[in-house]
DNA sequence: GCGACAG
DNA sequence: ATCTTGTCGC
């Protein structure tokens, strides 16, 4: 797995504000058809140290089944900071990612992508790193304002801030809260979208992200003393 | 000053 | 994110 080296990680969040802006002009946007292979990502905390671990779970696009899976335990030295999340938690996803033996053509990140105040959330930053097409699929809210999306899975709805569209609210269950999707690098909102909805499978969240999400949350009960 | 604030 | 039991619903 091939990563950009760009190790401006240990940065104060004044910096890292600055970083951001000036990686944000070299973002791509631009549309991906289908994905052979989408990976989910998600990362857990131990409350009583400041260890953190990584998950990532590669999925076929087809017939969604796990691939290949990698993890990693990172310390967690930069604070959480609303808008500041990638300076956080990517030191431990790039860790795993380097684990992966399987390359995955789509990154499906738990946070978001430009629905973000500086339109440059975890989702951009990871995709930018790792040079394949990323989505923020995150489970709240950071900026903008929404209408309720109807009660139908399918069902979207506008995230808007500043007089632009950064995102949709999207509902991928029936009933159920609905999600914030966002570009991250590489891909248009509709593929976005689209990509989400289709790796979903009776659950809230997607596949890949589920997944990562059980076995972080797994890594954190069983690594502890 | 007050409220908001991905994970 | 994390701390936590039972409970309502499919």
């Amino acid at each position: 797995m091939r990563v950009r080296t760009l190790h401006f990680w240990n940065v104060s969040p004044q910096e890292a504000m600055a970083i951001q802006l000036r990686l944000r002009s070299q973002l791509r946007l631009y549309g991906t058809g289908p994905f052979a292979t989408v990976a989910g990502i998600d990362v857990a905390y131990d409350k009583s140290s400041k260890l953190m671990f990584a998950g990532i779970v590669v999925m076929s696009g087809d017939g969604l089944e796990v691939l290949d899976l990698a993890t990693a335990t990172a310390s967690a030295d930069f604070p959480y900071i609303p808008g500041l999340l990638s300076f956080r938690e990517i030191p431990a996803v790039i860790k795993a990612w380097k684990q992966l033996k399987t390359p995955a053509d789509c990154l499906i990140c738990d946070g978001h992508g430009l629905a973000h105040p500086r339109r440059f959330g975890l989702a951009c930053h990871l995709g930018l790193l790792l040079g394949l097409s990323s989505i923020g699929c995150a489970k709240s809210r950071l900026v903008g304002t929404y209408q309720e999306p109807r009660s139908r899975r399918g069902s979207v709805a506008p995230l808007l801030d500043q007089g632009e569209q950064i995102g949709v609210v999207l509902r991928t269950k029936d009933g159920i809260a609905p999600v914030f999707v966002s570009q991250g690098d590489r891909i248009d909102l509709d593929a976005a979208v689209w990509t989400v909805l289709a790796t979903c499978r009776g659950y809230r969240l997607p596949e890949p992200q589920r997944r990562a999400h059980l076995l972080v949350t797994k890594m954190r009960l069983t690594a502890r003393p």
